[in-house]
DNA sequence: AGGCCTCGAGTTCA
DNA sequence: CTCGAGGCCT
């Protein structure tokens, strides 16, 4: 919660920059923040003065209805005003509004929602079914004439068909521009060198405010009509039947609803479907559909209550950034992370960003007290796009990491863009000790149940774990004596624990964190050991045994391990710590087996490399090893290597690379029927 | 030396 | 998912 004085300060920066953010859009069609973070922008200003009344001062952009007059036009009041919509965000504003609904008309209301396109107002009047006026929303009472610029769309009727009322007839609509129209468009800004307009609300307004008409028409606008408010009819649904009687174009994908509930599914299904529209949409539009109703329902300020404009989740906004923390993870690298003021983002509530390392944080210039721009990457990982530097608070200094994390030296070798902690102390650090375990124990390694995050804190505090091996050694008594152990717990990990006992070796060395060694590379160190020791099943002695006995130079032999791979691996077998952990694990019991067939068998995918992508019916690790069974190797990124894809559902870019490059997608039927020719 | 390609490691929220 | 970096081929 900021103090009065604070949001002062803050309020004054947030109007300058959404101030010079509108006169860069209105007055040169360009903008370096997106429309989704001036948004969020918005919204803070709004909840801030919302808190503050008294801080509201006339000239705030709250204050004023989106828009603005540009000179170089007649400017034309508008007989009827045009509103602007209360914005709703959650389901729960959603049922809130249907509330106030259903307590001032004291029946609930049925309802017609409409996708809201991205594009900008209009209003249309005809007199004696002939256009007369074209004027754009301006501030809602006072517009710009732009009769002989619209005059030039194919979609807007010079004249209406005899069911249209004589007299003064007003139509108001959306002018936009298709997806693909603005890409186009902005490609050929490119190869003439002229800026790029930053979204298609900006491109069909820059168009339509053309002195020259001629200009206007060479772009392909578009004239959407979504309401006709003097028509004589009784519903808000009948306005857009009537509309299109009179050859208007309807965004026809609106539905009526007599629930919140079917209100509610429309909304989250075209979330996603909107994407496969040609034109943008960032939200929908709630009407109350009986007119009698919505008139009841009246004005209040500048928006109408029987209609609310809901938004759909944002995958982009802004936050300020109140702190950076590092973590240590588990090989010592420190990774700074933003933390942030909770904002929304596409559905789910945001506090920490990464910022990766040193670099990305020179890069973006990202210092505490900073306003940045989120998105999720993925739809899952928020990343921090730009800062706005006009907000920046002139005490913010540049972000510099400190000499020492937990009283241990931060050294950032020659050529890495990581920090990380002195390799050699940084196995007395617990939180380095903690990552390990949570690793070791994690499911991809030893799959230990019931191990995880907070267990690991919570043994590693205790001082019970010193190293991986202690795990083994732990008792009954000694986690029952912890805070938050009950006896099935304590009981479900040591069984867990005794279980890993038996885990593939290639699970184990995985799991041992072992420097550039991953899945892959433990994998191949068993093929190799396979072929030392012959068919048969190994224990952990034997095989480290083998490992022992390898110099760098046999190592690199190995596919895909190089001088620093080898280095590393060689590195980790002669140090002499884990050189007492390894024994203490072979001594505790852990089997740890490889198990080397008698052939293996060449099956119906020997040489093939396969792709995995999307949500499968089974765990991707189980298709894994059926693939790998039958001679084929499963990675990660889809490349010209890449023989099979095998997609489920929701698939992203791996399936679009997987189509750019030609490669052959299977479902997972088509991937069950080639392993059964086998 | 340069340019793929693959692997490793770290990441957020419900 | 994304980035950095190691390995390997040209």
């Amino acid at each position: 919660m900021l103090s009065r004085a604070q949001a002062s300060a803050r309020l004054q920066l947030l109007r300058r920059e959404i101030d010079r953010q509108r006169a860069l859009v209105h007055e040169h069609d360009t903008s370096d923040l997106s429309e989704a973070a001036l948004d969020s922008l918005k919204h803070e200003l709004s909840a801030l003065e919302a808190q503050y009344p008294e801080l509201v001062t006339p000239d705030s952009p709250s204050q004023r209805v989106a828009g603005g007059v540009l000179p170089g036009f007649r400017k034309v009041a508008h007989t009827q005003r045009m509103l602007s919509l209360q914005d709703v965000f959650s389901r729960e504003e959603l049922e809130g509004w249907h509330e106030r609904n259903l307590k001032l008309l004291g029946e609930a209301p049925s309802y017609y929602v409409e996708l809201k396109l991205d594009g900008f107002s209009l209003s249309l009047v005809y007199e004696n079914r002939v256009l007369a006026t074209a004027v754009t929303r301006g501030d809602g009472m006072v517009g710009e004439d732009v009769t002989a610029q619209i005059r030039t769309l194919d979609s807007v009727p010079l004249e209406l068909p005899p069911e249209a009322p004589a007299g003064r007839f007003e139509v108001r609509g959306e002018v936009l521009i298709t997806k693909a129209d603005f890409h186009l468009i902005n490609e050929e800004q490119i190869k003439e060198g002229k800026p790029v307009y930053a979204n298609p609300r900006n491109l069909a307004a820059g168009s339509v405010r053309q002195l020259d008409p001629a200009l206007t028409a060479k772009r392909r606008l578009r004239f959407v009509c979504f309401g006709v408010p003097s028509a004589e009819v009784l519903t808000h649904e009948d306005e857009h039947l009537f509309a299109r009687q009179l050859g208007f174009w309807v965004e026809p994908h609106s539905k009526a609803c007599t629930s919140t509930d079917e209100v509610w599914d429309f909304l989250q299904a075209w979330d996603t479907e909107r994407n496969d529209l040609p034109y943008g949409t960032d939200g929908a539009v709630v009407n109350v559909q009986e007119r009698a109703y919505f008139q009841k329902l009246g004005v209040v300020g500048k928006a109408p209550r029987g209609a609310v404009a809901y938004k759909f989740p944002a995958e982009e906004g802004t936050s300020v950034v109140r702190d950076i923390e590092l973590t240590v993870g588990r090989t010592g690298v420190v990774t700074p992370t933003a933390l942030l003021d909770p904002v929304q983002l596409a559905g789910t509530t945001v506090q920490r960003a990464t910022l990766h390392n040193a670099d990305q944080i020179a890069r973006l210039d990202v210092r505490i007290g900073d306003t940045v721009v989120l998105r999720k990457a993925g739809d899952i990982i928020p990343e921090v796009l730009s800062v706005v530097m006009g907000l920046r608070p002139p005490s913010a200094l540049p972000f510099q990491y400190p000499e020492t994390l937990g009283g241990v030296p931060l050294v950032r070798a020659e050529g890495e863009v990581a920090y990380r902690v002195d390799p050699a102390a940084a196995r007395t650090l617990g939180a380095v000790l903690q990552r390990q375990i949570e690793h070791f124990a994690s499911r991809g390694a030893m799959d230990i149940r019931g191990l995880g995050e907070q267990t690991a804190a919570t043994l590693v505090e205790a001082g019970l774990v010193r190293s991986l091996a202690d795990l083994y050694l732990l008792t009954f008594e000694q986690l029952m004596s912890l805070e938050g152990f009950a006896e099935i717990s304590a009981q479900n990990l040591l069984a867990s624990i005794q279980a890993s006992k038996d885990r593939p070796l290639s699970k184990l060395i995985y799991g041992l964190g072992i420097r550039h060694v991953g899945e892959e590379t433990a994998r191949t160190l068993c093929t190799f050991l396979g072929q030392q020791l012959g068919v048969g099943r190994w224990p952990l002695a034997r095989t480290i045994a083998v490992l022992r006995l390898q110099t760098e130079a046999s190592l690199q032999a190995l596919p895909d391990v190089g001088a620093v791979v080898a280095s590393a691996i060689h590195t980790y077998l002669t140090d002499s710590h884990e050189q007492v952990v390894l024994d203490q694990l072979i001594d505790l019991g852990v089997q740890a087996p490889l198990e080397v067939q008698a052939q293996a068998r060449a099956g119906v995918l020997t040489g093939k490399t396969l792709v995995l992508t999307g949500t499968l019916s089974r765990p991707r690790e189980e298709v894994a090893l059926e693939i790998r069974a039958a001679g084929g190797k499963v990675s990660g990124s889809v490349s010209s290597e890449t023989d099979y894809v095998v997609a489920g559902e929701k698939a992203g870019s791996k399936l679009r690379e997987a189509e750019r490059l030609g490669i052959t997608v299977l479902d997972e039927a088509g991937l069950a029927e080639m392993l059964d020719a086998a």
